[in-house]
This record gives C-alpha cells, sequence and structure tokens, in this order.
DNA sequence: GATGAATGAGTATTCATTCAT
DNA sequence: GATGAATGAATACTCATTCAT
C-alpha cells in the first residue's frame, strides 16, 4: 500500500503543531514555563511524550515556538497600525488596538510578562521582540516630537511603560481590573 | 545557664536567620524561586542544608519569610508617607520615594515583578502584599479625588500600574532605561 | 506481472540490503553498537525508518547482517589460504595476507574488536566467528607441529593472540602505529 | 546533639565509595558501560540513585572513579618492576607479574579493553593510561636495545601487542584459555 | 515495499526534604 | 542548633519498535 500522502501529512502534522503550541501556551501561561512538565503538556495535549520531541526537539525550542507563534499573530495587527500617528484619534486608536490584542490574547501576553522577568530565556527573549518594541516605542516617540512634547523619547518610554502596567495589572487580576476606566484617563492623559 | 546566654543565642539565631534571607533573597531574585535550589542556598549562606530547615521549615516558608523582611522595609518607608496628600509637592515627594526605595532595594523588587506572574504563588502574595496595595491606591486616591479629578479610583489605579510599568521597565533594563527623565514626565502627567 | 520484474525487485532488494547494511557497519564501528540509533542508520541510508525494519527485524538482526557480512569477505580470502602451511614462504604470505584484509577491511575489525568486549552479543558472536578462528589456529598449529615444535597448540594461540594484539594496537592508533616494522619483527619470531 | 564526627563521616564515605567503585566496575565490566544504568549500580550497591550522586557527579565521573582505583593498583605493582631490566631472569619475571596482575583484576582489565574500542571515552583513557603505557613499552624497548635487537623500538611494540593479544583472550574465554602454556612459549620467544 | 507519526519504557540527573548522630 | 548522608519522586530527553496508510 501507499503511505500516507505528503498532503496528508503534512495537514496532519500542521494540526498537531498547533494543538500542542497552544496546549503548551496555555500550561506556560498558567503554571510558568519552569513548572510545566513535557510530560504534562503531553497529556494534556494527548499525544505520547516521545512524539513531543518530534515536534519540537526540546522544551525551550517549544517555548520558541509558542512564542513565534504569538508574535506572528501580534505583528500582523501591529504592521496595520505600523504608520505614523497624526491626529489625537490615530492615536486613540492605536492605544486601543493594543489593549484589544491584550485581551484577545490574554495566555499570550501572561506568559510574556511572566518570561520578561526571567533571566535565562531573556537572550531567546529580546531576540524575537526587541524589535517590535523598538519600532512601537519609535512611532509614538514621533507622535509626542509632532505634538511639540519637550521630552518626546522619555514620553514615548513613559507611554510604553504605562502600557505594560496596565497590561500586568489586567492579566493578574482579570476582571477586577477596571480595564476600560482605566484606558480612558489613560488616553486623555497622553492624547 | 544565664539569661544573657540565651540573649546571646538569640542574637546569633536572628543573625543567621538574616543571613539565610539575604543570600535567598540575592538568590530568588538572580535565577527565580524555582531555579534556585535549597542546596545552593545553604552552600552561598555557609549554612548547612539541614540547618536551613531549623530556621525554614520549607522552601515556601523560605520565600515568605524574604517577602516578608522586603515587606517589612517597604512598610517603615510606606508608613511614612502614609499620610493624606495635600500638595502637589507632596504628591511629587511620595512618587520619588517610590522610587528611590526601587533603587535602593532592586533585589526585592525584582523578584516581586519576578512572583506576581506566577500563579503558583499568587495566594501566599496576595495575603503579603494586598493590603498594602490597596492602602497605597486608596491614598492617590483621595488626592485625585481632591483635586476634582472625575474618576479617581480609575485615575489612581491608572497611576499604580504606571507606577509598576515603569519599575518593571527599570529593572529589566537596569541602566538603559532612562529612569530620571521617565519620572520627571510621569510627574508632570498626574501631579 | 512478468518474471523479469521480479528479478529487477530482487536485485533492488538486495542492493539496498547491502546499502543498509554498509551504512550500519560504518556508523557501528564508529560510534559503537549501542551508541547507533536505527533512527541514524536510515537516516544515513536515505531509507525509512520503518522499511529498515522491512529489511532487518531488529537491531540485533541488523548487527547479525552486518557480521555476516564481513564474515563472508573474510572467508573468501581465508579459503583461499586455508591449506596447510608447507614452508616458511607459505606462513609469511599467510600472516601478511591476514594484516592486509585488516588493512582493507578496517570498519569491520574495529567493530570486531569492539563487540568481543560485550558480553550481550558474544552468543552471536561466538556462534558466527568461532569455527573460522578455530580452523585458522588449527592450520598455524599443524604448521608449528611440523616445524617441530614441543607445543604447537600453544604457539598457534600464541601466534592467533599475537594478531589480535597487532591488529587492535593498529586500528585503534590508526597511522601511529608502525605496522609494517611490527609485522617484519613478528614474522622473524615465529616463522 | 552533636553531629557525626568527621572521622565517622570520612570512613563511611570512604567504605560508600569503595563499594559504589567496586559494584561500578562489577557492572561495567559484565555489561559494558553504556549498557549499565547508573539504576543498576545503585540497586547492587544498595544505595539510592540520589547518593550515588553524593559520591559520583555523573556516569562518567564515576568511570574516571573506577578507572583511577584500578590505575592505583596497577601502578604501585608496575613501580616495583619500573626498572631497567638486565637480565633475562628480569624480562622473565616482569612479564609474569604483568599476568598476575590480569589474573588477580580480571574485571579491571576486562574494562579496559572494553573501553579501549570506545571512541567516546577514549580522551578520558588516553588521559589516565598512556603515560603508564608508554613508560611500560620504553622499558622493555631498552631491554630490547642492551639484546642487540636491530629494531628495539619495533619488538618493544609487538612485545606490548602480544601481551594484549594474550590479555584479550585470556579475559574471553576465561578457563578456556591455556594462559600458562602460552606465557612459556611467549617468554620463549622474546626472552 | 515505503513512509514517518506514534508509543512507552528507559536513561542520567536534580532536588526538596528527612534523619541519624 | 548543626551536619551532611540518604531518599525517592520528578524531569527532560532518547530510542527500538509498531502501525496506519
Amino acid at each position: 500500500m501507499s503511505p500516507r500522502s505528503d498532503k496528508q501529512n503534512k495537514l496532519i502534522k500542521q494540526k498537531k503543531e498547533l494543538l500542542i503550541i497552544e496546549t503548551a501556551l496555555l500550561l506556560f501561561s498558567e503554571e510558568g514555563f519552569n513548572s510545566t512538565s513535557m510530560q504534562s503538556i503531553a497529556k494534556k495535549a494527548k499525544v505520547s511524550k516521545g512524539n513531543l520531541y518530534n515536534y519540537f526537539e526540546s522544551k525551550e525550542r517549544l517555548l520558541e515556538g509558542v512564542l513565534s507563534y504569538g508574535l506572528n499573530q501580534f505583528s500582523e495587527i501591529f504592521t496595520q497600525h505600523n504608520q505614523v500617528l497624526l491626529s489625537e484619534d490615530d492615536f486613540e486608536e492605536a492605544v486601543r488596538a493594543n489593549f484589544e490584542m491584550l485581551r484577545s490574547n490574554k495566555l499570550f501576553w501572561k506568559l510574556y510578562y511572566h518570561l520578561v522577568t526571567q533571566l535565562k530565556v531573556q537572550d531567546l527573549f529580546t531576540k524575537l521582540f526587541s524589535p517590535f518594541l523598538e519600532k512601537y516605542i519609535k512611532i509614538f516617540e514621533t507622535y509626542f516630537e509632532n505634538k511639540g512634547d519637550q521630552n518626546p523619547s522619555a514620553t514615548a518610554m513613559l507611554l510604553g511603560s504605562t502600557i505594560d502596567g496596565i497590561s500586568l495589572g489586567y492579566l493578574m487580576m482579570e476582571e477586577t481590573y477596571p480595564l476600560e476606566e482605566v484606558i480612558v484617563q489613560f488616553i486623555e492623559k497622553f492624547k
């Protein structure tokens, strides 16, 4: 008999890879990277331990896969707003889009903030995220410059940090955090 | 034996406990809680592994000790500013005191942000920190209320999150983060 | 289908079997039997893992195949010299032929000496090699007997062991071993 | 209460270390290095798996320990004969001492020949044994030189290889190998 | 015959914790 | 209080082998 066709195999592989990534994202973001065992990922994804390693050659690589996956989604949305912000409406929209992204992909951003504070994976991390973050800050720097801010670079940094802080609070407290109201105040202050 | 010797013993005990706590803080904040072994703490503190357990009955309790210790220092400074903020100068001073504390106790706050994102210790965490943080937020809420802010509670939350964001950025990037300049912008926006 | 196609199929099969055997020989002799994975053999031979098992039903059987293959080559040459050695020239020639064989099939003999010392495969080993080795020793025993040696059987054993020792040294040290000179001394002593 | 005295501890440690080494030697020489699991060593030595690692930080280091242990015994005996061989009696005695050593420490030498053919551990191996082997060969080289041999270096190498070959045969065949008779022939040929 | 996804037992190693002294 | 030997469960990862197609 003929072997499974290449197409079939690829489909199976892609589906399962996605399944593994999403399971890993769930567990990593809930329990933390170190505290999540490959065993538990395998079990939850209903994949054998051995087979896990057919998809990702190490736990580190699996993390890389998880991050890349989230980063892709992020970069798509990001690219849509990757433009010079001219009006205050543009600004507001960009900020709101940012938090929309947060809301729609909580697990990923939970993992993100979990990892930011972990020395061991910081290299991998920096490699993947820095380019985006820098561009992000630059866009706002330009915006503040155009608005006549005396220190646009510091203001942009402040804005970035504020977004981080709000995100962190929202992700940790979930429904308790008055996200919408905070965003309103936030936009008002920075617009 | 004489009570004096008892006193001395207590002193010795306290000193050693402190030594263990400070060593643990150093390692936890550098390597992360999970990645730090009791062995390595014992070694660095020049205490035997078994004796470590005479002071703290588990790794979890040691963490608790480390957090309490940091929290005490925090609460001392905090209490000095635990008053109604009336003037904008009071506000500025309080904010600056906050970041001064951050600067002078980096290890503790690094550990703090490292742990905030870890489910497993969140109960312990909430128990210890919540009371303080809530008071903290309240004080600023009152301040904004007095200033006629339409939504003082949201603004206070925004302020808290902003402090978190700045702290996180500063702790992760160390010297690269333009802390002073960001603080200036921060105070200007919120004062 | 036509018988010709069957023949062709057989040829293809034999070729692939040979390819697998030679690949396995290469890897076994380089990395050791235990340390060589079926995966790596499959990859290097450009055969799928599953298909490997169509040719050899287990790793053990593959080893058996590898050994038989080498043994066949050995036995061919051996049979040419499988005669009573009458003259000292015959003796010298036989010894030289032996080392020539070693030189021309290093991988196999490396594997041979690698396996001799492994309990687990010793049964298989004995089964395959003993008959040859015994005949080999016998031939020399007769030679020494004819020469009037007082203990031809012990001398033949000594000769066999000496060949083993030289082979081992040469295979392990490669170019560093002064094979030619040692052979000269060897022949002189035993002729 | 006071802790176990240092002396006691040291004694316990030394005894257990020896026990582990001897158990490992037994299993390594019987099953091979790769095929022996740390688990099985622990079980046979009645030591917990974890405790094994208090004595040897890795399987590799344990092997190193086993080899050093055997090497020490070897070097002691070796040093007694580490002298210029003047007479043929000296020569004979040295050779006999060699095989006596083999007989009294079979496990170690079995492991030795097992490892010689293993690429992976050859570095460790060379580091430990080369110095001895080279001296060994040198001593015989001098002996043959004094006897007027035309190529003493090659003859010494031949002698070394012959010893290897005999040892290998004896260790693999155990009682079947006519060691004594072979030695007689051996000495006669080389004396 | 051919493919490679899947399985699960096995491996070396780590580590919080206990305990005899 | 102090020591460090001892335990055993847990971890990431490997690999011979099977099996659906």
